[in-house]
DNA sequence: CCAATATTAGACCGGTCGTCTAGTATTTAG
DNA sequence: CTAAATACTAGACGACCGGTCTAATATTGG
């Protein structure tokens, strides 16, 4: 399939640029020069910008949600180790980048959340998804005895991602792990205590 | 002094709008018809687009610099529920701007952290300086006998800012008030209850 | 071979930033 | 008080870049 093909491949090249750029920054001419696809070509396949967005949006989402799952399903660890790799891959990652870039879905959010309802919307869908993954995994905990029983799971697992969406943006900021690591710290050694 | 009235009145308008819209989305002509000062006067005031943001910058962190003091010198609170009014008046703040801007510091590092290097210096500078006074209030409530004395108050600030930062966007995302609740009653029943 | 569809090419309009020339007000100096 | 220097305003302008669209070309299937 051609079609599919330069499709996909227009949205792999957007989503790395628009990660690095932000949505608003980013010119449709810079993407398809660098996947080297003609101009013309651009609203063959996207009905609009908008459109576009939404699509890298959706492509990212899907990768994310299969590398959160590998490591929220990983019986060979106990649930709340499970959050604590996740977010460790995370600042391995983070790390890798020279702390630039954060995660794209907060960085979107933050840029089109007040501009465009449509973004925020399937935005604030994504999140949701998160955290439910997150609550789930904290459930398991309390029922494995892992954590203290009456702690709100849902509760905490929003603030877990709110918490963890900051430390990245505070690591973009001041250049340094640091924030990522001391909510690592913080979190695993009281919130998410064994008490 | 008529020279800084007008250039504090284009920074004023102009904070408003960058404030709504972000920096990149803010053309310059819509600050200035705002302002009903002509485009003239712009380049004569400021070198550059670039010149102009620091200052913005500038003019909101000295704002909110005094907002913070004035909370966490309040003497008639003990410190932990100084910082708990600080929070509370931003989440009213929020919610009475329908969830929508955020954190004026907090939407220009995420925007341009990655972009700019000057930007991200002085945002890194203010984060700084909030977080010292946060850290400072807490060592307060360490020696009152508020906060257990085995927390790292730098470290323990840290976090609620970036947490902070992070509900903020939250907030804005959902377009709910709840994240940052949500995120009070974690941080203030666990990491900062008395022990 | 023809018709329907997929893809490309680049013109187009509108808006951006930053500059520039002219003109007007205000201050300073002799 | 006048004259010269400075501060400020006015808004047209150019160069550029954004997203969008129409027309031309290639490709496919019947």
């Amino acid at each position: 399939m051609e079609k599919k093909d330069t499709r996909s491949e227009i949205v792999r090249i957007g989503t790395g640029i628009i990660y690095r750029q932000g949505y608003n920054a980013t010119g449709i001419d810079t993407i398809l020069k660098e996947a080297g696809v003609p101009k013309g070509s651009f609203y063959h396949y996207f009905k609009s910008k908008e459109e576009f967005g939404l699509a890298v949006i959706d492509h990212f989402a899907e990768g994310f949600e299969q590398r959160l799952a590998t490591f929220l399903r990983d019986e060979e660890v106990t649930p709340v180790n499970r959050i604590r790799n996740f977010l460790e891959s995370g600042l391995a990652r983070v790390s890798q980048n020279a702390c630039t870039r954060g995660c794209l879905i907060g960085n979107l959010g933050q840029e089109m959340a007040d501009q465009n309802e449509r973004f925020r919307e399937r935005l604030s869908r994504i999140f949701a998804m998160w955290r439910q993954h997150i609550a789930d995994c904290l459930a398991e905990a309390q029922q494995a005895g892992e954590l203290a029983g009456d702690l709100d799971a849902d509760l905490v697992a929003g603030v877990l991602l709110s918490g963890w969406e900051g430390a990245i943006l505070q690591t973009k900021v001041t250049k340094s792990p640091q924030p990522m690591r001391d909510f690592l710290e913080v979190m695993f050694s009281t919130t998410l205590r064994r008490q």
